[in-house]
DNA sequence: TTGAAAGCGCTAACAG
DNA sequence: CTGTTAGCGCTTTCAA
């Protein structure tokens, strides 16, 4: 199977024009006259020819591939993340190729190499080693290394010459999350997190201590809970820890989607409302969000926005422009009914 | 950038060896001298040279990649099977190329066209026009097309000649939900779907009808929902239709866990209660299940067995193995909390 | 407007 | 064990 390929010389020799004439043909080059246009085009479609971008790639030092490594596409965050790189590599005549590392990082270093191989025009990495606020010195040098050929984007800041980063505005998220809150007459508030290792969580966590002093209100530490993981079990057991604890806050944030949706589990399991109990808000915005009961208000990160960020910023390391090194993505509020107003007794 | 790539030549002429050898230590063939192998690993180490692919693809003239299309990768459904995919392609040295469709119908053409031009071994194809009861033909003219040059592998039934089928069996999912349901003492049941032109849904139906006649219970027309989308928007709309009706069924089943998740909010948000008021039971089984509050119990597909089957499909197809048409993956029931044995007054 | 020919970077006989 | 050589299928000067 598959041996027989067809080949732009079989086209050639059949329309009896030369290799480079049916190569001009297929890239539409005006200078070929009708005629043979006419006779080439009609034995590709006959053969339902379909010239090999591998040879095409070897020919012209370029693939025209970009390449994707992406932390975990099985969560929502990433696979919105992707979807919408898929629509802006598209639209430029690129096509993505994924790499999922599922949260494993010794996986990241094999999608590296892979995609180095595969000699992809750049790379995009969302996610993994490179939101680690102490670098991983290993990882360091290989993407030092792939760096040299190969031009490498981030979603999130970059910490290294010649490499870009586009990434949401983690301390602005925080804003947007506290200000609204506090305009509701919260003034208690607590926070379910994971990830401290990640630059996201610490700066969430810095500037919601920063809102809190600067609206005059107290951090209460034990409302601040640090869970295992970013999936829904972490939010219940955030929960479970909080309700032990004697005195209560009456507004909740949870780092994620996921979590934030264990934490309205576990609430509701306990017989407590949302938002009548407790003011529950989330970061993301996936379509999570739209899955609960009620559903969530989140800070809301704009997906194709951030996507064309990332691709836009690809193409122009490409063509060599002057590319800055880190572009935010504003983040804006999404109300849903998961938050309401707290009037103090 | 990039324009220095080293090639092996670059490593052959440094180490003082030929091309050849260089080729053979990548690829590990054992017949070169240790010495050499010191001399040219170390320069790789040097250079931080990684052997083109596309280089590698075009002398082989085959790839180690195995294309993808899948109808939504934000459906966790398709990113479920995809991340097993993943781990099964990675395993036997392949490296998947994912294009997502965004469940544009034009799009599968240019999905399949792309991967057929970046000659992958082999390509999976799961949901899009490939289920459609009333095959189209044009898409179907462009499977049969690349189908001579290409390997092809259906995430579900093929109707195709030398073009192979994973499927789920939606049949046997349909009893294994109609029987748990049964077991539980409900009499009237009700099915909110959409997409009754694919597979999936049409054996839904009918085995639907089947089975309750085989329990001896009557079908009540009014309790087939059909809805616009697989989303929980849908769900929600099929539960507002639902509650205008003058009898109500004590069981509900939704097509897919973003349906089902619209359900329970529209039946929450009247102040119903499930599985007190109304059970709910889902199909696929993805995460979404374990989000929502209670959690769904569901028809579940093994992702991981699917990829394998599918994978390992693809690979038997390229080995030119006799491999059957179609293979089936047998569903099971998870169950959670929101069914509840229904005792008639 | 067209064709010849030399690559692109690697692999795989085939000799030696 | 190792080198030479001829592709793999397309693009791209350079001439004509």
């Amino acid at each position: 199977m598959g041996r027989n390929k067809v080949t732009i010389y079989d086209i050639a020799r059949e329309a009896g024009v030369s290799p480079a004439t049916v190569s001009r043909i297929l890239k539409g080059s005006a200078t070929v006259s009708e005629e043979k246009v006419g006779r080439v085009s009609e034995l590709i479609r006959k053969y339902n020819f379909h010239p090999s971008a591998v040879a095409r790639a070897l020919s012209q030092t370029r693939t025209r591939m970009i390449g994707m490594v992406m932390a975990d596409t099985g969560n929502p965050y990433y696979s919105s993340v992707y979807s919408a790189c898929c629509d802006e590599a598209y639209k430029r005549g690129y096509i993505p190729m994924l790499l999922s590392t599922q949260s494993r990082p010794e996986m990241e270093v094999s999608a590296l190499t892979k995609l180095a191989e595969q000699r992809v025009d750049a790379i995009v990495i969302c996610g993994g080693r490179v939101d680690l606020i102490e670098p991983d010195p290993v990882f360091t040098r290989l993407l030092m290394s792939i760096r040299e050929t190969t031009h490498i984007v981030l979603g999130s800041k970059s910490r290294y010459e010649r490499i870009y980063g586009v990434s949401v505005d983690h301390e602005l998220s925080m804003n947007l999350a506290m200000d609204y809150l506090v305009k509701l007459g919260h003034r208690e508030i607590g926070f379910v997190y994971t990830g401290i290792q990640y630059y996201g969580t610490k700066e969430k966590l810095e500037r919601f201590r920063r809102e809190m002093k600067i609206h005059g209100l107290p951090v209460r530490e034990e409302w601040l809970i640090q869970v295992p993981g970013y999936d829904c079990g972490s939010g219940r057991e955030g929960i479970e820890r909080l309700l032990t604890l004697p005195q209560q806050p009456t507004a909740l944030m949870g780092i994620n989607d996921m979590v934030t949706a264990g934490m309205l589990q576990g609430l509701l399991a306990h017989g407590l409302h949302v938002p009548e109990d407790y003011s529950l808000l989330s970061f993301d915005d996936t379509y999570i969000t739209t899955l609960t009961a009620p559903q969530l208000t989140a800070v809301d990160y704009d997906y194709g926005q951030y996507a064309h960020m990332l691709i836009d910023t690809a193409m122009e390391a490409m063509e060599e422009k002057g590319v800055p090194a880190n572009r935010f993505i504003v983040p804006t509020l999404t109300v849903r009914s998961s938050c309401a107003p707290f009037n103090c007794a």
